[in-house]
DNA sequence: ATCAAAAATGTAAACCTTTGCATTTTTATT
DNA sequence: AATAAAAATGCAAAGGTTTACATTTTTGAT
């Protein structure tokens, strides 16, 4: 039946059909079958009939490759995070992925493991592959990355802060903010020897924000923070652990605050080890509500930090952003932050001021 | 200085520079450039240099997309998963990622919800952006996806199990055997009075491999799996916290054994919740060693499954594939689980058998 | 039926790089 | 120094689609 066309691709793409092929068999020119694919409104019924038809029996599969060529759009967009094996950020990376599915979209996704100059090799390499759009995670960047994005004028987004680069929409919590009514909520409960257990602040900015919040609220509530109260601690529950149970045994406070939840899974788990009981010996906040925080044995107290909303409301921002080329009012987007009470805090029995109380 | 050369691209590509321009300044042809940033070997010191020099003042970002134009590989490799939101997959995507990213390629994720309908839609937007190569998690697929990716003869990997897909090599351990094992251990510890916590198999073949484990460990060992001891539970914390409680309360067996490690975290916590103590009053095995089943109290007993392993292994073979394109030989690599006896499981008190040992 | 306007379709150039082949330059050999 | 062989470079076509512009078909009003 079908004529052995001498005018054939020789071999492209291991003989894939392409655009031309379905225009032969529908008996339209190439153009109609590109319009259908992309505005299929603009094609009479007919026609648009025939080319489905076509396209089905060649099993033909666009080449979005050859139609970003003409500065069209690639339809994928980029995601930069530090770490994908975390329970921090993979909630955040599926809801950004599914909301961009739902456009019709496709994610690449990266890591740099908290190293900036990676971050610049990685932004590099997507730019290569002709992304339409991009979302950081945090605010800390090489000034080569944004470079690179702002001369080929692609549209970016910030996530998970609140306050982020200039000239690039933040979408994200504060912070800052969250720390600091979590350690209130402590403060409020009479704790007053409060231990701090977070990462290396020197390129994550979360973490930083963060400890400022905690620090923030101590100062305001008159309460100085000694200085070996001061621990390092890297996300991982394991070495939170260990941390724990040494400053347990030793010299143990009445509250940690930990730079997210994770690390304070290690604490409990400390404490459970060593017979020490959650909330009545010693009380744990963390930060991010992650998946388990509820669930955990005592569950925890923390700040539920939205990831979801965050990863579909960056999605749909940067969406916009791309529809609508003139990338120009620049508006940050702050999803507010709740804390959670839930049983691994309660009131500090053991200072005087709490005694007089249940005295008096 | 640079003269207003008419020939000049009009507006291509917001006016980013392309490799002609980069020719232009370096004095040489487009085709050397060319040849410089796929071979640099093949162009002469001095010549590379300029070029390299013209480029970097310039600013010059390849554009790969009308590089893979020329049947040339696009660089990038498609990893389809259930779930990204999820520890069982987040260092598998992570190891698979980071190992690409060390050839020099990008990776492409997309996330189907154990939806294996979406993962056709999934699997054709991969070929829309030409990857020159996919990763796919289980055995279990619809036959149109392993079609389209044939017909392309897109090299494929299948993930996570050890027998696949004919004609699809495939990486990872045996499920079977993993959950087999971890089932011996609990036999091996007299516990006769065992509950299945596993989710619904229907379109979850690593789940089901390891419930059949489990079934043939207890069949070999003469025990009959009462049919109310076969617990349907999600992948999730605060569900199989709750069910455990339940059963727990209700009618208490010897030993459970979970889905995965999540399900026997949420069985932990339950178990602490209710004061029934581990392993004294019952024990509890998992599969999988997530990240945090070592530093939880009691450290979990379970199955290590090398996730990184697979991950890096998979992306390594599949690379292996693209660059000798004779996709011939395909060969399962199973790669090996290890029980790893921690403290959740100990010798089963209640039973006579153990009685009389420990009076005899 | 007729004609103008609107809608649908076709033609061919353009998008940016790669690559086969031709040409020039370099290297090695005598 | 001359020559052949090898290496480096240039020229131009190709790769699959999009799109401005030209052309044809349809629609709607008279």
């Amino acid at each position: 039946m079908n004529s052995p066309d001498p005018k054939r691709r020789s071999r492209s793409r291991k003989g894939a059909p392409g655009i031309l092929d379905v225009a032969a068999r529908a008996g339209v020119s190439g153009a109609t079958v590109s319009r259908y694919f992309n505005s299929p409104d603009i094609v009479r019924l007919p026609t648009r009939e025939r080319i489905e038809k076509a396209a089905r029996e060649l099993g033909y599969i666009r080449d979005r490759m050859a139609g970003a060529l003409h500065g069209k759009m690639s339809g994928t967009v980029g995601l930069v995070v530090p770490t994908i094996d975390n329970a921090i950020f993979s909630e955040l990376i599926e809801a950004f992925s599914n909301e961009l599915h739902l456009h019709d979209r496709t994610m690449i996704i990266a890591s740099h493991n908290y190293d900036l100059m990676r971050e610049v090799s990685i932004v590099r390499s997507l730019l290569e592959r002709r992304i339409d759009g991009i979302a950081l995670v945090g605010r800390d960047h090489d000034i080569a990355a944004v470079e690179m994005l702002k001369v080929r004028a692609v549209p970016t987004v910030a996530l998970w802060n609140s306050t982020g680069v200039p000239g690039i929409p933040t979408i994200g919590t504060d912070n800052f903010q969250s720390a600091f009514d979590i350690t209130q909520h402590l403060i409020d409960l009479k704790h007053r020897d409060i231990a701090l257990l977070f990462p290396d602040t020197h390129s994550n900015d979360r973490a930083r924000d963060r400890k400022r919040g905690v620090l923030n609220a101590l100062n305001d509530a008159g309460i100085t923070l000694s200085e070996h109260r001061d621990y390092q601690c890297e996300y991982d529950m394991a070495s939170a652990k260990q941390l724990a149970m040494d400053v347990l045994r030793i010299d143990a406070p009445t509250a940690f605050v930990c730079g997210n939840d994770v690390i304070a899974h290690g604490v409990i788990h400390g404490a459970i080890r060593l017979g020490i009981r959650i909330p009545e010996d010693v009380s744990v906040v963390g930060i991010g509500d992650f998946r388990g925080s509820a669930a955990i044995e005592p569950p925890l107290t923390t700040v539920r930090l939205p990831a979801r909303r965050i990863g579909q409301s960056a999605a749909r921002i940067l969406i916009e952003q791309l529809q609508r080329s003139d990338a120009s009012q620049v508006c940050d987007t702050t999803i507010p932050s709740h804390v959670i009470v839930r049983e691994s805090t309660a009131l500090n029995t053991s200072c005087a001021e709490t005694r007089n109380i249940r005295e008096g």
